[in-house]
DNA sequence: AAGAAATCGGGTAATTCGGGCC
DNA sequence: CCTGTCCGAATTACCCGATTTC
């Protein structure tokens, strides 16, 4: 049983997002989230290989903001 | 202190993790943490069989150094 | 002693990185 | 100023069968 959550021991303090998954959440390229933590605008994690993971729950208030601020007709 | 050094369990003091576990943390595949430490960017101990294991206290110092977070200001 | 899950290997797709340009 | 795309190089993900771990 492998496809959501994977914790066979211990706990993870957080849930981390590829540079994909986030730019499917904000229909944008992948280069452009990249950039996004290149910018410092979000946070970012580095893999030993220099690939990038994100926070699940800072992509989502992010997320959350930006919904928040279109329907107050920001 | 007559009895409490004694540790009933086998509490090592380092405690190691699995790939898998190591790969829950970094959000990557179990083999690409067996690359890691092919590559020497971690350290890692082989059990008998030929299986690895991580010392946690290492893993969580890479983790953390390779932590990028939102730092100050914003 | 037997079984399920995980990790070994290797080999081949799919992502991501980085810079530069529109 | 911000985003999308093209390129080459590097990193990572999924495939298999066999072995190890608990």
């Amino acid at each position: 049983m492998t496809a959501t959550t994977q914790q066979t021991r211990h706990d993870s303090p957080e849930q981390l997002l590829t540079p994909g998954e986030v730019a499917a959440l904000f229909r944008v390229d992948p280069k452009t989230v990249t950039r996004w933590a290149t910018a410092g605008r979000i946070g970012s994690i580095r893999t030993p290989g220099g690939h990038r993971r994100f926070r699940e729950s800072e992509v989502r208030t992010l997320l959350d903001e930006l919904t928040r601020d279109a329907e107050t007709g920001r």
